[in-house]
RNA sequence: GGUCCCAUCGUCUAGCGGUCUAGGACGUGGCCCUCUCAAGGCUAAAACACGGGUUCGAUUCCCGUUGGGACCGCCA
């Protein structure tokens, strides 16, 4: 009985996807694979003038990195305009649309005064009774919307919302240009792809109504609707560029995990008790309209950020180790063709991943374990490169040549019999080493950091920490 | 202006009439751990917008007020 579920992202090639849009494709995905349904990808690209293939592209792109697979798609309605025309015909051959030839500018003067008048902007209607054309003017199409009664559109997420049909405009379903409109689109399309769902943004619920008549034109059944809140700005205004980074790519140019973003993403209108992370199987599993909030929900970077790390800590080091190489370049921590060991790089990632939040600060903080020198912070130099340290640094790096195995323990031990020799403190012998290793005062544990770098680096860095505090 | 939606810490949220001295998470402060920085642990400050009902009892249900948002296009 129960009909198999099939949901659609649908969004216009006008700009990048971004995070608003990113959400909708999520919860649909969601609500797709819990169910076992189809996932449909659609472009709604009747607005010649803004639509453009690159953008399609940056949007599948956007997509694949966040691992929204899609089961049937991309369909582009550019390609459909036949259809569109053939359903259009039918509405005005049944009486159920007409042909407006009121220009833009007489519908625009016309808007603006009646909202100076404080009066609701709503076409009047003029041209439905019209039995002539006139001459010299392609008319736009315009659906007749009912005048009484009232519409009630069946949210999953919001219950029932009443709308009254005296409130509802003939929109214009054709343009003089001959291209349909979203709104009439948008249900020939989702009749002709069987669509049982459509989950979108809460922006659209006042649009629904007038869809809602669309399909009762045509005859056809309504599917079930769920409008999910919008992603505010920190000024409560809805999310735009001014916020700040907005399109998916971005963050990932950032240094993101695509999980993280994703589960950042669900977590702004949908919970599941205190859980906070959740892998895709979890969501997969939970998801469901009866945990999706009804309120908007503020778009908080610095969560998200916290989020990332909490992902980057959790992601194997040889996973990370390939998400890290173009990080590693456009940091110019290693050339384009820069070689670089993976299994040396992955035990280098194990002890900095639990310190860097994103892919971006994990190749910046991999430079003193690649290059072949450091440069020292200068502050971190005045404070620990110094007369009073030099002593330290030349027995250890005496001792440490002399090692017969550079290892952790072996490390360890060197440090521990030269600070009880001397009755000091091990930061006094490690902060010195540390910015002689790494030109600064943060790094990993320093028998870490000396292992990795291996004794011959180690011992050249030392060579150079003393020259440098003896002025030679 | 009209229509519609929404309302728990600064932010994301739990709460589906008594379990609430309102829980968790981010961020912020303190402490612990400690070779630094993180991570981790503990801890503190921080919210039911307001006013009426309904009820033995409201954060929870209803109404109103206020506040915020969305839409009102030959954009989607």
């Amino acid at each position: 009985m129960t009909e198999k579920v099939r949901v659609r992202f649908a969004p216009s090639p006008t700009g990048f996807l971004h995070i608003g849009g990113a959400r909708t494709a999520l919860f649909n995905w969601l609500f797709a694979r819990h169910n076992a349904g189809t996932f449909v990808l659609r472009i709604e690209d009747t607005d010649r003038s803004r639509s453009t293939d690159e953008y399609i592209e940056a949007i599948i792109e956007g997509m694949t990195w966040l691992g929204l697979d899609w089961d049937e798609g991309p369909f582009r309605q550019m390609d459909r305009f036949d259809v569109y025309r053939s359903y259009i015909d039918r509405l005005v051959k049944e009486g159920k649309a007409y042909y407006c030839y009121c220009s833009s500018e007489e519908l625009e003067a016309r808007r603006q005064e009646a909202l100076a008048s404080g009066r609701t902007p709503k076409y009047d209607g003029r041209c439905r009774n019209r039995k002539e054309p006139v001459p010299g003017v392609t008319p736009a199409v315009r659906f007749m919307m009912p005048q009484d009664g009232h519409t009630v559109v069946d949210d999953l997420i919001r219950g029932k919302v009443v709308f009254e049909n005296a409130q509802l405009d003939d929109l214009i379903i054709l343009r003089s240009d001959g291209t349909p409109t979203y709104n009439f689109v948008v249900v020939v399309d989702d009749v002709d792809m069987k669509m049982t769902h459509v989950i979108r943004g809460d922006d659209h619920l006042n649009n629904t109504p007038k869809q809602i008549h669309i399909y009762r034109a045509f005859g056809y059944e309504v599917p079930k609707f769920a409008h999910l809140p919008m992603i505010l700005g920190s000024d409560k205004t809805r999310l735009s560029k001014r916020h700040g980074a907005t399109s998916v790519t971005a963050y990932r140019d950032m240094g993101y995990l695509p999980d993280a973003l994703l589960n950042y993403l669900v977590r702004l209108g949908w919970s599941y008790g205190d859980q906070e992370i959740f892998t895709k199987e979890e969501l997969i599993r939970h998801f469901s309209f009866e945990n999706v909030g009804k309120a908007a929900a503020v778009f908080n970077p610095e969560k998200l950020l916290w989020l990332n790390g909490q992902y980057m800590m959790n992601t194997p080091s040889e996973k990370l180790v390939e998400l890290v190489m173009p990080f590693l370049v456009q940091e110019s921590v290693i050339g384009e063709a820069g070689r670089v060991d993976t299994a040396w790089l992955a035990k280098a990632i194990d002890t900095l991943k639990e310190r860097a939040k994103t892919l971006v600060e994990l190749a910046r903080s991999l430079r003193y374990y690649i290059a072949p020198e450091v440069e020292y912070d200068e502050k971190a130099k005045t404070k620990f490169l110094n007369e009073k340290s030099i002593p330290y640094l030349v027995e250890l790096r005496e001792a440490l040549a002399g090692l017969s195995e550079f290892s952790h323990a072996e490390l360890e031990k060197t440090f521990r019999s030269i600070t009880e020799k001397h009755g000091i403190k091990l930061g006094a012998l490690a902060q010195p080493v540390r910015v002689a290793m790494t030109g600064g005062t943060e790094s990993p544990g320093i028998f870490e950091v000396l292992e990795i770098v291996g004794r011959e680096k180690t011992l050249a860095r030392l060579d150079k920490a003393i020259r440098t505090i003896e002025g030679r």
